[in-house]
RNA sequence: GGCGACGUACCCAAGUUGGUAAGGGACGGCUCUGCAAAAGCCCUAUUCCUCGGUUCGAGUCCGAGCGUUGCCUCCA
C-alpha cells in the first residue's frame, strides 16, 4: 500500500516516498496572520492539513511539521499597498500590535485544540525571524534579482522565467486584467522583499536594516523560516487553495533564486469553505468562529467530523443543516463506539486485517477521509469480534482525530454540563409518577429533562440517564 | 480579460486505471413500549445537469451546451 498525494505543481496525484537517507518528512503549512480570530472555513484548511500529518504518520514517517504565525508585514492587499493587516487589529481592539498578536495567538491555539489538530513541532513567528528574512532578502539582492523604489525592495520576478509555471499564470493578460496598482513595479508579479517605513510616520512594528528602517514583506517570511527550521528543499508545503497564485508562487520565486535548488517537493493546497455562495471571508465582517459554534451548541469535534466529510480538494458547503446532520451522525457514532472502546484486544483475524488494509488505502489515496468514514461505519456493522471491532475503531482513530477513544461526555462543553442532583431528583419524582400510573406527569417530567439536554432511558435496572 | 473548480437521492457526500451507484443525516416502516425515548432491524437513485461521441460496456473518457462557483483585491 503506497501513499499517494496530488501535487498541485505537477497538477496530478503523486505517491510519496521520502529521499534516500531522510529520516522525517519535512512540512511547512502557512498559518495564521493573527490580527483576528480564525472562522471555521480558516480552520477547515487546518484540519485538512492536520490529516495529511496523522496520515504521514500512520504510513509510519515521522513528521518535522512547521507552523508560522504570521504577526508583522501582512498587508491588507497583495498588491504591497494598503494597511497593515496587525495595526488594522490594533486600531480596532484599541490595544498593542503586540497585544493583538498575543491575544489572538493564544485564541488561535485554543481552537487548535478544541479540534483536536495535533500541535506542530515547531510555532514560528515572523518577528521572531527578522534576522532570516533580512539575510534572505540580501542573498537575493547580491544575485541581482532585486530592485529598489522609493517605498521599498522588491523581487523582480523577469528575472525569474520559470515564475509563471508553478500557477500556469498568463502574466501578459494578468498585466491587462490587473487590479493591482503597478506603483513604482517593473512587472505586475513583482512583490514587496521589504517595505520602508513612511518617513513621516513611526510604525509599531519596525526594525532596521542594510535598506533602512522598515518591515518584511508577507512573503519573505515563509521561505526565511521554512528554509531556517527545515532546510533549503522542503517535503510538503501547504496551504489554502488561494495562496497557489501569489503567494506560494512568491515563495518559489524568491526560494529557488536564492538557493538555486527546489524549494518543495510537494504542493498541497485545501479547498474553501462556503457559506451558500459565499466563502467565508474575514473581511465581510461578520463569520463563524468556533466559540459561535459552541455557543449554539456544537461540540467543536462536530465541525472535525463535518469537514472531514469532504475530501479536501472540493468546496464544502456550510450550512447549519449539514452541521446538525454531522452532530447527530456524530452521536450515533459514539453510542457504538462508546460500547466497544473499553474492549479493544489485537487486530489479528484476516478479515479484521481486510478492513484495515482497507482504511490504509483509503486514506493513501490522497487523504480520502470520507471514504475512511465509510470503512469505520462498515467496521461497526460487521459482525467482528468486538475486541477486534474496538482495536480497529483506536487505529482508525489515530487518523480520523475524533477522540472516540473517550465516551462522548468526556469532552462536552461546559455548557453541557448539567447539575446531576436536579436530575436525579426529577426522575425520582417521575418514578413516583409511573408507579401511580401517572403518565402525563411522567411524560411531562421527561419534556423538562429534554430542556435541560437530558435524555433519559427506563431499563430493567431503573432510569439511566445522559447528555 | 486570464486561470480554475463543481453539477450524484430530501440534505451532506464517496465513487481510484471505464464493468454496472459507499457512507452519514433526515424521512418512513417493524420489534420493543402505557405512549415515547433508547436499542435493534429494515426501506429510500434502473440512475448520476443536458445532448452527442468513443466502447461489448461510461457517473467515470472525448466534444458541445446549460447551470453554479472560486482565484487573479483582503482571504485558508
Amino acid at each position: 500500500m503506497a501513499l499517494h498525494l496530488y501535487n498541485t505543481a505537477t497538477r496530478s496525484k503523486e505517491l510519496f516516498t521520502l529521499p534516500e537517507g531522510q529520516s522525517a518528512v519535512r512540512l511547512y503549512c502557512c498559518g495564521p496572520t493573527v490580527y483576528h480570530f480564525a472562522h471555521i472555513g480558516n480552520l477547515r484548511t487546518y484540519i485538512f492539513e492536520d490529516s495529511l500529518r496523522r496520515v504521514l504518520e500512520y504510513y509510519g514517517y515521522a513528521v518535522n511539521h512547521v507552523v508560522n504565525i504570521t504577526d508583522v508585514g501582512h498587508l491588507t492587499s497583495d498588491g504591497d499597498d494598503g494597511d497593515d493587516k496587525m495595526e488594522k487589529g490594533a486600531a480596532r481592539t484599541g490595544k498593542s500590535v503586540w497585544e493583538v498578536a498575543d491575544f489572538y495567538t493564544e485564541a488561535f491555539m485554543k481552537d487548535w485544540k478544541a479540534l483536536n489538530i495535533i500541535e506542530p513541532s515547531i510555532w514560528c513567528k515572523a518577528t521572531d525571524h527578522i534576522q532570516e528574512q533580512i539575510a534572505l532578502v540580501q542573498k537575493l539582492e547580491e544575485k541581482g534579482y532585486t530592485y529598489r523604489t522609493s517605498d521599498g525592495i522588491y523581487f523582480d520576478s523577469a528575472k525569474f522565467p520559470r515564475y509563471p509555471d508553478f500557477a500556469h499564470l498568463d502574466v501578459e493578460n494578468l498585466q491587462q486584467g490587473s487590479r493591482v496598482d503597478m506603483g513604482e513595479k517593473r512587472t505586475v508579479t513583482d512583490f514587496a522583499l521589504w517595505k520602508f517605513s513612511p518617513e513621516n510616520q513611526k510604525r509599531a512594528m519596525e526594525w532596521d536594516s542594510p535598506w533602512g528602517i522598515g518591515f518584511p514583506g508577507w512573503h519573505i517570511e515563509c521561505s526565511a523560516m521554512a528554509m531556517h527550521h527545515l532546510g533549503s528543499t522542503l517535503d510538503i508545503h501547504c496551504g489554502g487553495s488561494d495562496h497557489v497564485r501569489v503567494h506560494h508562487t512568491n515563495e518559489i520565486a524568491q526560494s529557488e533564486c536564492a538557493t538555486g535548488k527546489p524549494f518543495s517537493r510537494f504542493w498541497l493546497h485545501g479547498e474553501f469553505l462556503r457559506m451558500g455562495s459565499d466563502k467565508m471571508s474575514k473581511s465581510a465582517g461578520e463569520f463563524l468562529t468556533v466559540s459561535l459554534l459552541m455557543e449554539k451548541g456544537f461540540n467543536p469535534l462536530d465541525y472535525r467530523l463535518f469537514a472531514l466529510t469532504s475530501h479536501y480538494r472540493n468546496y464544502l458547503n456550510f450550512t447549519w443543516e449539514a452541521l446538525e446532520s454531522a452532530r447527530e451522525g456524530f452521536k450515533n457514532l459514539h453510542k457504538k463506539t462508546d460500547a466497544l472502546i473499553g474492549k479493544a484486544g489485537k487486530i489479528e483475524s484476516e478479515r479484521a486485517q481486510q478492513w484495515q488494509n482497507k482504511f490504509k488505502e483509503a486514506i493513501g489515496d490522497d487523504l480520502n477521509m470520507p471514504k475512511a468514514l465509510g470503512i469505520l461505519n462498515g467496521v461497526l456493522k460487521d459482525d467482528l469480534a468486538d475486541c477486534e471491532k474496538a482495536a480497529l475503531v483506536l487505529d482508525f482513530d489515530l487518523v480520523l482525530g475524533l477522540c472516540l477513544d473517550h465516551p462522548r461526555k468526556d469532552y462536552a462543553s461546559k455548557k453541557d454540563v448539567v447539575d446531576a442532583s436536579k436530575v436525579e431528583e426529577l426522575i425520582s419524582l417521575r418514578a413516583t409518577a409511573r408507579a401511580s400510573k401517572n403518565w402525563a406527569e411522567s411524560d411531562r417530567l421527561r419534556d423538562e429533562l429534554k430542556l435541560m439536554n437530558v435524555t433519559i432511558k427506563d431499563g430493567p435496572e431503573g432510569t439511566t440517564w445522559s447528555t
